[in-house]
DNA sequence: GCCTATCCGATTGTGCACAATTCGGTAGTA
DNA sequence: TACTACCGAATTGTGCACAATCGGATAGGC
């Protein structure tokens, strides 16, 4: 922001928006306030929240096809392709066309993206230390979100 | 999406990152459901999220300055410079400096752009009618989301 | 072998989020 | 009055989200 007014839920709460507004306009705030969070955080590592979704899939399942990553972290093509060019350039993966399925690209992580595990290794604690929530209270927060997008997905 | 995968939670839990991620994750999955629901709502409108956000604070304040939109809806100078310019060229709101105070820009709804609000009187009840839930449920769930934001905010 | 439907990725264009800077305007102070 | 500190919008640049489209590649039916 560039002035002073990103101070938690100040002005907002004593001049609402209509009421049906609320529950969105808070979602879209927490994930503000997360991206501001995973900034803080991933500044150390270089990656964006994005991409750094992208490095915990590979570090988890190692080598994956463009159309695999985009199934497991819902991002579109549009999106993965020049984010995937950006982290080339950075030497953190690289890209290649499969030689079985010319079609598909597989992606897999250089050993710079492979070591910067290490450097990312404390995220998920301090990330689960800023959000201050018990395992039981984050685990009903998810129950909650997961059932209110599959309503919205549903409708 | 290109292709048919927007399908609803589908391929990605049978195969879950990690513990760490599920609530930034689905919480941006829920956004993103939102961000259908409205587009498809607002359709008829020609309005976007945030442009509906920006029209209901003048529906409900009358003219505004600027800096107040920004203040209400968490919206920096640099996403609403563009964006209030594209309503205007739209026309539906007039930008212009205030006389007492030269450095501020004051947002006026014109005709069309109150007008407007009869078009989008039934957005309301068709996002709470895809969100599926009841008041208490919302309510609830927006209590978790400003606690976890906070939270977020104070660390 | 050929044709067609389908799949996959990349690309293009628009809109939003955020950081950093710029510039004019205002107000307080010497 | 002149100087300075601060304020408010706008601009620039980067990155992400989504829609629409294209072109290459595969597979199935004939």
């Amino acid at each position: 922001m560039a002035d002073g007014s990103r101070t938690p839920h100040a002005e907002v709460e004593e001049d609402p928006l209509l009421l049906d507004l609320h529950l969105c306009f808070d979602l879209h705030n927490t994930a503000r306030a997360f991206g501001d969070v995973y900034r803080r955080v991933l500044r150390e590592t270089g990656l964006t929240y994005p991409q750094y979704l992208v490095m915990v899939t590979l570090w988890e399942h190692g080598e994956l096809p463009v159309k695999r990553i985009s199934q497991l972290l819902r991002l579109d093509s549009g999106t993965l392709s020049p984010l995937l060019k950006r982290m080339e350039a950075a030497g953190l993966l690289t890209r290649n066309r499969s030689l079985a399925d010319e079609r598909s690209v597989i992606v897999r992580p250089t050993a710079e993206g492979t070591a910067l595990r290490d450097t990312a290794r404390d995220v998920p604690r301090e990330i689960h230390a800023a959000a201050g929530l018990s395992a039981q209270e984050a685990s009903a927060l998810q129950q909650s979100l997961r059932r209110l997008a599959a309503s919205l997905d549903a409708s």
